[in-house]
DNA sequence: CCGATATTTCAGAAAATACTGAAATAACAG
DNA sequence: CTGTTATTTCAGTATTTTCTGAAATATCGG
């Protein structure tokens, strides 16, 4: 491995941290690389710079792109692919979470609502399909809620992020002014600390 | 594998996705088994139902307590161990994305703090760094918004996802209430559409 | 303390995944 | 078409991870 001292600490941690999600070290290593670097970079520039294989860079790239995590692009007179990430970071968040839900999400949801179309045989299949309709029901709600917040402009996005809790206050302001439109999310208050 | 064909299809499918995230195969069905079951089980009816090895199960069982998504009970007199998970499945998933933050977010934070103090030795590092910067205000942005919504109450968050797009229109009404507030996050205004 | 039961540990086997080098394919310039 | 350069594929190897069975440890009742 061929880099300056601060940016191979930031490449291997990224490797390692990449085993943790479903991509392995080269991969992980491959877009830390692109992120911090400051233009685009051909195959061969990573080859000399992670030192690993050709062959494992030009996978690692594959998988990248079915991630819509890098770039593709070329220079004129250079028929070489050269690879870069978003200059705009929020667009990777975005693409990042995009594609999760993709694999992990939409599939689960697709297969609870399978299994909750179905006639449970026992008490004890009804209690599991309880279950995962909790499950389903959460996940309906939270995807949706991702789906307004994909929607929203980045500035957008970022000015509720920095809310914060003060959006309780504004909650509560309106819960003042119109205080039938949240009602039917408030169970009785037995749960109340 | 010794499961009614609607919890099957279910575990079967949490063990596949287990791989996605850090977790092996066994320990998503073995959570998966526990999420459906009306009661807590012990290590022999695991074996059982999904019908691994009982070290396997042992080792399973130790690394979901690890991450603090199982609860270990007693029954009167049995001396076994008794597992199972939050009857309230928004406590799962609070659980979830605090070991999950604990284990990625914070110490990647912790990196590129140390990083970032470094004095950059080039062009090409001091770049790397600006990248470095910017993706740890990002992140520092979404862990205090994370803190701040892992300290509502379940009631409060779930109106909160509720809301979704209409809290730009609650925002717009705060905009002109307070104009002042929020502008701070606004920059020019040749992005918006 | 003893015997019975429950759980953990761990070395090695088995399985899955990552990686490489070599060969195949593709894309282009002349 | 031919030679050159870029990229991909893939079979085999290396590495890592998962899983098992056996042994060790722990816990309890008597």
């Amino acid at each position: 491995m061929n880099l300056p001292p601060l940016i191979q600490t930031f490449v291997l941690h990224f490797g390692e941290m990449g085993s943790r999600w479903g991509i392995n070290r080269t991969v992980g290593q491959i877009y830390a690389l692109l992120f911090l670097s400051g233009e685009p970079l051909n195959a061969e520039d990573i080859v000399e710079r992670l030192g690993v294989s050709r062959s494992n860079v030009s996978m690692g790239l594959k998988e990248l792109q079915s991630w819509n995590l890098v770039r593709l692009q070329h220079k004129p007179g250079d028929r070489r692919d050269y690879f870069s990430t978003p200059d705009d970071i929020w667009q990777i968040v975005r693409t990042l979470v995009e594609e999760r839900k993709k694999r992990e999400i939409d599939p689960t949801l697709t297969l609870l609502r399978e299994v909750l179309m179905q006639e449970p045989a026992s008490a004890e299949e009804r209690h599991a399909q309880a279950r995962m309709r909790e499950m389903h029901d959460l996940f309906e709600l939270l995807t949706d809620w991702y789906a307004d917040m994909q929607r929203l402009e980045t500035e957008r996005l970022v000015q509720l992020l920095k809310l914060g809790t003060k959006i309780q206050k504004i909650l509560d302001v309106k819960d003042r002014l119109f205080p039938a439109s949240g009602a039917k999310n408030r169970r009785s208050s037995d749960k109340d600390k």
